[in-house]
DNA sequence: TTTCTTTTAGGTCAAACGTCCTAGGGGTGG
DNA sequence: CCACCCCTAGGACGTTTGACCTAAAAGAAA
């Protein structure tokens, strides 16, 4: 059963259209069109737009997960793991100016449609605030770990709408920066000579 | 003609639609029931949905025109001014955690369906970039000016895109008091004994 | 009143949308 | 060979959308 998985592809395009154009502007024709496949064959694979939609949120979860879990085998510190996460806007930089980072705009948009899914959504956010917490607890950041984390989520979500708005590649490789002297700004000393 | 302006009442409630469930999400109907009128009447003042949209840019942008001048005005200095626009998060919580920044959530809205409008929307953040540049600059920033603008912007935009995605109203106090510490950072030393 | 302009109401239209159904293709197991 | 089932194709439905038109009410000026 090497099948290439309709679904699969289905929910991959699904992702990417999301992404580029929004949830609500991207049509079943739309994505239909960039399978390849006609709008039957796609309604046997998800009876509803709401369906294709947990989809997509899943396939973000599960490459998310995978991601901090890559990072977390590395054997590396919570430092520097923590850089990873800031380095993930240079990596995507291209994307995120045009199009902004893929978990803020969708939440945004879900948030104002009172999107049933707005929750599912929003789980993405939350994996990385407690990851990231736990690595600041791992740093010995203490009960600061969680503020900390949002702030640094904070961060990440204002450079990229602003990349975007103003198309402005070179200020995402400024914020990164500014965020890694911040970084080094919030470790405990480390001898309390 | 002391009109009340029906035109005015429709491009209010086009404002306030467009910030609540976004520019694309809100019909005609929608706006024609908010104003309490039909839809008839509504195409004899807006022929496009378009030129809704350019209105309610054009409201926005004179009514951040007007903020910017009030503070200009209030005779404090440039240090007093920059912590006004910080505190507009704090004076408009609670619709920042239900729905966001007006000015972000439109701006990556039109970005994504390529909108022609996308500009003028911008304009509404060039505003307020080029305003706190100043103020920077007359804080004696110099050439960083512009990037201290760019980076307070980017924390406003972040701090009401996560305080929306977790409905976190604390968060934005958290996160502008962290501002203004921030702010006081970047004053240059005034005496240089 | 009559006339004219401004404003309002309500109805129509084609297109696009999400949803749904039915018919056919192409393997595998009997 | 037949029967079965997974997958695919393409059309049809009812609704909503933005857009548009026509007619009439409201008010000012004569």
């Amino acid at each position: 059963m090497p099948q290439p998985a309709t679904k699969d592809r289905i929910a991959e395009a699904a992702d990417q259209l999301f992404y580029e154009r929004g949830f609500e502007a991207t049509s079943f024709a739309d994505i239909a069109a960039a399978v390849g496949i006609s709008r039957g064959n796609f309604y046997y694979h998800f009876k509803t737009k709401d369906e294709i939609l947990e989809a997509v949120i899943a396939r973000r979860l599960a490459a998310t997960r995978a991601m901090l879990n890559t990072w977390q085998a590395e054997g590396a510190g919570p430092e520097q793991r923590i850089f990873c996460f800031i380095r993930i806007l240079i990596a995507n930089q291209a994307k995120i100016t045009l199009y902004g980072c893929p978990v803020g705009t969708l939440v945004a948009e879900l948030g104002k449609l009172n999107h049933a899914a707005q929750d599912q959504a929003n789980a993405v956010f939350t994996l990385f605030r407690t990851w990231l917490c736990r690595q600041f607890e791992e740093l010995g950041c203490g009960t600061d770990s969680d503020a900390l984390a949002m702030h640094l989520l904070a961060r990440s979500q204002g450079t990229a709408a602003l990349a975007q708005a103003f198309g402005d590649k070179d200020f995402i490789n400024r914020e990164v920066a500014l965020m890694q002297d911040w970084l080094r700004d919030q470790l405990p000393p480390v001898h309390p000579l």
